[in-house]
DNA sequence: ATGCATGCAAAGACTTTGCAAATTC
DNA sequence: GAATTTGCAAAGTCTTTGCATGCAT
């Protein structure tokens, strides 16, 4: 417990009379240390190497904790798996990914921003948040000097 | 068989070496008729209305061959539903969504557009394609006058 | 001490696959 | 006529839930 991610946890479960537990701290501490983009899986899979005791259902049941308490934000990508990524100080950026290497580059622009705020407008909503995604080809796979296909094979 | 898009489709599995059967041209005209976004459940009620005899196994193979023909897009809502779209000439637009009323506005700006083709270019990337969603209260629902949950009832 | 949280495993939701029969080319 | 496709149902994948026990407060 030594970030500030840890204490808006703990804050978010007492203030819900949820208690503070030994796993679900765990559970934040692989959330934490998983830089990107997770699924539910491999966060499983990273809390099992701290502590192989939890079991996969206090996982799910706690992501979405951290969900609800602003920490995590779930994703979903084209594929159909559910990601989780942190939100607490990352507001929203957006994500640039290559098709081949799945190389994902994170970046804000103004532009855009400006933009999505303006068509919010222009149709009366008031905004809540935006998710963009632009699937491309990076520099090295669109040379070919790329690794072939490091994570994208699925269809 | 009367719209562009039975063409293409026809075109793709012929080209592939496939058949152009009944059950697909039916999921193909159920697809053509649901306008919007569905899910491949709605989809699979959709064709039993026009053929009960249909299988749900066929449909989820028939709609992942409309995709390789380029004629749906899967998208991935943020609850996880996965859900297909018509592709065919309606290249990208984006979605406005009302996070209370779940209604959906389809758009399509050309600044957003090309601030895209921006990134693209200043990471070095090749663009293919991009997925934007904006999430937002629509003005009724701002207004408190909406309908207060039509369908966005999740967490 | 009280009551929420846990872990296991079973259940659930959704999608895919196997196979014999039917259909398309 | 040959081979792909179909529909059914079973299997598979991922996530959620039930329940007795364990912990945090």
């Amino acid at each position: 417990m030594d970030r500030a991610e840890c204490a808006v946890m703990e804050k978010f479960l007492k203030g819900g009379g949820l208690k503070v537990t030994r796993a679900r701290k765990v559970v934040l501490e692989a959330f934490l240390e998983l830089e990107g983009h997770m699924t539910a899986e491999l966060l499983f899979t990273e809390v099992k190497k701290k502590d192989p005791g939890i079991g996969q259902a206090t996982v799910f049941r706690t992501v979405k904790l951290l969900s609800e308490a602003g920490l995590a934000r779930e994703a979903c990508q084209d594929d159909g798996a559910k990601t989780y990524e942190h939100a607490f100080k990352h507001s929203h950026h957006d994500h640039l990914r290559c098709e081949r290497c799945g190389k994902i580059v994170e970046f804000c622009d103004p532009t855009i921003e400006k933009a999505q705020e303006a068509i919010f407008v222009r149709y009366g909503f008031t905004p809540l948040e935006h998710k963009m995604q632009l699937i491309g080809l990076c520099a090295e796979c669109a040379a070919g000097t790329g690794k072939p296909d490091a994570e994208g094979g699925k269809s």
